[in-house]
RNA sequence: GGAGGGGUGGUCGAGUGGUUAAAGGCACCGGACUGUAAAUCCGGCGGGGAAACCCUACGUUGGUUCGAAUCCAACCCCCUCCA
């Protein structure tokens, strides 16, 4: 490979962030020449980014640290539409006033990788709605349509696959790449930018967006592709117990997010630390080499820096403060997700089913029943047998007591009144 | 507009009148083994109930039947081919 002159470029490449690149001499001269202003499109579909979404928000953060300019670009224009491809979601179309909360939550997700503001390498966030909504059809068609050859649109692969799979695929969809080619056209002209990035997904509509801004403006665009993170074992990255790994604290615990990178996978250890956390190769190395059960060292390593940079520092130490009292000394932490109690109800006692539901542990009581019939059911560490077992003051230490499911899924129960 | 195929539990996918809360796979949860790992093995996997049992569920709404996810009708949606 290329030595590469731009810390950017070199960087990303070392650390595994690109899948793949379109000149990337010219743009690695580019870089190193001048401050590159460079975006990454996300629908407004939710409140929140999930880890899915972490490698290119990483991606973001290495080019403002090295010198660049980022872009977040809301897709406000094209959630209205609604993404075709997603069967069941294709009817909830969301109000102006959801795409308008969902970007604020985004936004607040941002704030905790970027730097946003008006100076030359502060990031900024636009939304596409503001220039797509106010498209007119015709004029679109004669000014852009033109330069998009059907015969060439059909051998990109996400047509090329629907097509040979004979499935059908909708005029609208095939417009998706037309449209998020004109985003990169429209951010060029707006804000001079020169780099679109992304998923390996979107390298096709990436490079019609390169295409686009040669043929009419004569500009030379450029654009990267990260690769689709999938775990050693082959399962799509971003899901825990509760449902997905969210980037805000609001939707996920910095406890459970911290939970979640230490349980990476061992093959997986080195190759995140490279993405998720920005130490020295060097260092990664040297976690990355550890045997046997000492790579658990370098995954508390990756969950701290993880949680760091999500949540902060504090919170990424009382995340593990929480996680070594619980796991190393079978005790409790302050993160355990805490439920309280009114104090004259636990006198009466609780039924025990009922009690690990209202924790959180389990979604129902016959989840919760079926639990304790697995012998996975604790109460301060020791297994309930029973699923009739009423929990009553009289378990209570020190005013709380603990609830377990599992080796791993703990809670807190406090009494109040 | 015409012809044909299809909509099943988180997902994929069987089932074509009754023992079907609905095979099997995946995902997920618990147990064993470990290192809060992987792999493997075991158990579980709609809700309520201590249990008997009750309720909800197979696109929607009606109907036939002692009884329907299964048959009929209308409607909605998806797909393939033709115009």
């Amino acid at each position: 490979m290329t030595a590469f002159a731009s810390d950017f470029m070199r960087i990303i490449h070392e650390r595994g962030f690109v899948d793949a690149c379109t000149h990337a001499e010219e743009l690695d001269a580019l870089l190193n020449r001048e401050v590159v202003t460079a975006y990454i499109g996300y629908d407004c579909t939710a409140r929140s980014l999930h880890v899915g979404s972490l490698v290119s928000i990483m991606l973001l953060r290495w080019l403002q640290k090295t010198g660049h300019r980022p872009l977040v670009l809301m897709g406000g224009g094209t959630t209205r539409i609604g993404d075709p491809t997603g069967r069941d979601d294709m009817r909830k179309l969301l109000t102006d006033d959801e795409i308008a909360a969902n970007m604020a939550g985004i936004q607040s997700v941002f704030a905790k990788y970027l730097t946003f503001g008006d100076g030359p390498t502060d990031a900024r966030m636009v939304n596409n709605a503001d220039w797509l909504d106010g498209l007119a059809y015709i004029p679109f068609l004669r000014d852009y349509g033109r330069h998009f050859s059907i015969n060439r649109m059909l051998t990109f692969d996400s047509v090329r696959m629907r097509l040979e799979r004979e499935t059908h695929m909708s005029f609208l969809e095939f417009n998706y790449m037309i449209l998020q080619a004109y985003d990169f056209l429209e951010l060029n002209r707006r804000d001079g930018v020169r780099l679109q990035m992304g998923g390996a997904d979107q390298w096709g509509n990436i490079v019609n967006g390169v295409e686009l801004g040669r043929r009419c403006d004569g500009v030379s665009l450029y654009g990267l592709t990260v690769p689709l993170i999938t775990s050693a074992s082959g399962a799509k990255m971003g899901k825990s117990a509760q449902g997905a790994v969210w980037l805000n604290a609001e939707q996920l615990a910095p406890y459970d997010f911290w939970q979640f990178w230490r349980n990476t996978e061992d093959a997986d250890v080195g190759r995140f630390l490279r993405l998720f956390t920005e130490l020295p190769l060097d260092e990664i190395a040297r976690l990355e080499a550890l045997g046997g059960a000492e790579i658990n060292e370098a995954k508390k390593v990756l969950a701290h820096e993880a949680t760091a940079l999500a949540h902060g520092e504090a919170a990424a130490l009382a995340a593990a403060e929480t996680a070594r009292a619980v796991f190393e000394q079978g005790g409790v932490g302050e993160d355990l997700p805490t439920v309280t109690v009114p104090a004259a109800e636990l006198a009466a006692g609780v039924p025990a089913p009922t009690l690990f539901t209202r924790a959180g542990l389990t979604a129902s009581n016959g989840e919760a029943k079926r639990l304790i019939k697995g012998g996975g059911a604790r109460l301060n560490d020791a297994v309930v047998d029973d699923i009739g077992r009423l929990v009553t003051d009289a378990d209570l230490s020190g005013g709380e007591l603990k609830l377990s499911a599992g080796r791993k899924h703990h809670a807190l129960v406090r009494v109040e009144g």
